[in-house]
DNA sequence: GCAATAGTGTCTTTTAGACAATATAAA
DNA sequence: TTTATATTGTCTAAAAGACACTATTGC
């Protein structure tokens, strides 16, 4: 009887569909008060030597994507925010021969999320690997740089994901702690959109049916104590909502 | 100077990181006057001898994956549809380690929409390669048989992705010749959804706008004669919609 | 008091959805 | 005429959005 190897090789033939190497790149959010963030490497070497590029790295032989990506957040980020609270979604694969000029390289882009408290950044790992990741404004960087590779493409899918998502989920939360404003989770929305002020009322009354409130206040700001809030959990990716049957 | 072959080992280690073969798996659509179908291929050998499992096959020297799906669906429809009016987009990507037990095969699952004038399904060529690709009912197959590999998991994904889309694209109308009435247009509705009757009329008022009357009329049907609309270019899939700055 | 924010109220517009009514064709 | 469909109309309910108002805090 074949191995499962040759009974493989009916289907497969290395010579005609060669193997590729497979890597993951990741586009990390954060956001501040007002701005949405992303985290970068600067390229040291060939090629887009001096350009800027999305941290990432391969897939080894006993994980999937996902755990990759995991696995290269947590490097970045010093274990500390990657097991946690971290999102972590896959977005989409690019597989252009060309891609990298020197090899074969399929990537399986992802999208990161990290809670801030809104005011700081996260602190990246200063220098595992490659380079030291950086924490740019997104907005600024795809008006004003050309990224390594295909990057930049990436880089704006990431974006429409999230911009797109955060309309009819509460994903905008995994960006903040467990518990939150709603003024602090209307300047994400703000960061992520890149718009002016939303209406602080009609935010409220058209988030509170998917939030908890907690009893208690948050301290120490401007104005009135706004109530700390937590995300019901069915509501963080909520199943897709159909049309009733008469439409 | 090193060789960019050199360079790249820096980063890569085929030890620690061995390539992967690179695959395409598909979801292939259509629909009859009120099902939705999917193409299937029944499995002959080792491994899931017997089940039901998605076309597929890997990713050439020279094309990424989305030209590896074109062609492979292509040489399932023989040639006639492919090139023209159907539609393909990337869903996924399936990385599991074990996801085939035979060696690792990562494979980037798309979702292709055939067109038909909703009365016969496509016709699917006859035993190429492996087997030969049948038409069998997306919702029968789910409810009740087991797929090969991760399949039944890809498959679900694409009708999620199917019938999430519909509700706020025209992808519907890929499903349909170039010029359709609103019932077909309707039945392809109720069909994804696997649900009962959408109301005519709301139906009507709620897609006219994305519509464009071409004047003519379809004939030899039972009531009165339904227009032959097209769809504005703009509808097919249109850039988001965010809500105003006012929320 | 002043500035800034939290949260509520109200009004308008839009959309979804239920359902009736009329029109047009085939049998 | 009967039957089945197409299309328009009407009404209600829900949601989006604009905007005003009051309440509560730090300074």
């Amino acid at each position: 009887m074949a191995t499962d190897e040759e009974q493989f090789l009916q289907d497969y033939t290395p010579g005609e569909y060669p193997p590729v190497a497979l890597a993951v790149d990741l586009v990390v959010f954060a956001v501040t008060e007002s701005t949405l963030y992303a985290a970068f490497v600067r390229r040291g070497g060939h090629p887009f030597k001096g350009a800027l590029a999305l941290p990432g790295g391969f897939v080894g032989a006993d994980e999937d994507a996902l755990a990759a990506a995991r696995r290269e957040l947590e490097e970045e980020t010093g274990l500390e925010l990657g097991g946690h609270r971290a999102h972590i979604e896959q977005l989409a694969t690019y597989s252009s021969p060309q891609r990298d000029p020197r090899m074969r390289v399929v990537s399986v882009a992802h999208l990161a999320l990290l809670p801030t408290d809104g005011r700081a950044l996260p602190v990246l790992n200063p220098g595992t690997d490659s380079a030291a990741a950086h924490w740019l404004p997104v907005y600024e960087v795809l008006a004003g740089e050309t990224l390594a590779f295909d990057h930049g493409e990436i880089l704006t899918a990431a974006l429409e994901r999230l911009a797109g998502k955060i309309e009819y989920t509460l994903t905008a939360a995994r960006l903040l702690p467990g518990e939150f404003t709603l003024y602090q989770l209307r300047r994400v929305y703000q960061a992520v959109w890149n718009t002016g002020r939303l209406d602080a009322g009609n935010f409220t009354r058209k988030m509170t049916g998917a939030l908890q409130d907690t009893g208690r206040k948050a301290i120490g700001d401007k104005g009135a104590p706004a109530a700390l809030f937590t995300v019901r959990e069915e509501y963080l990716s909520p199943p897709m909502i159909r049309p009733a049957a008469n439409s």
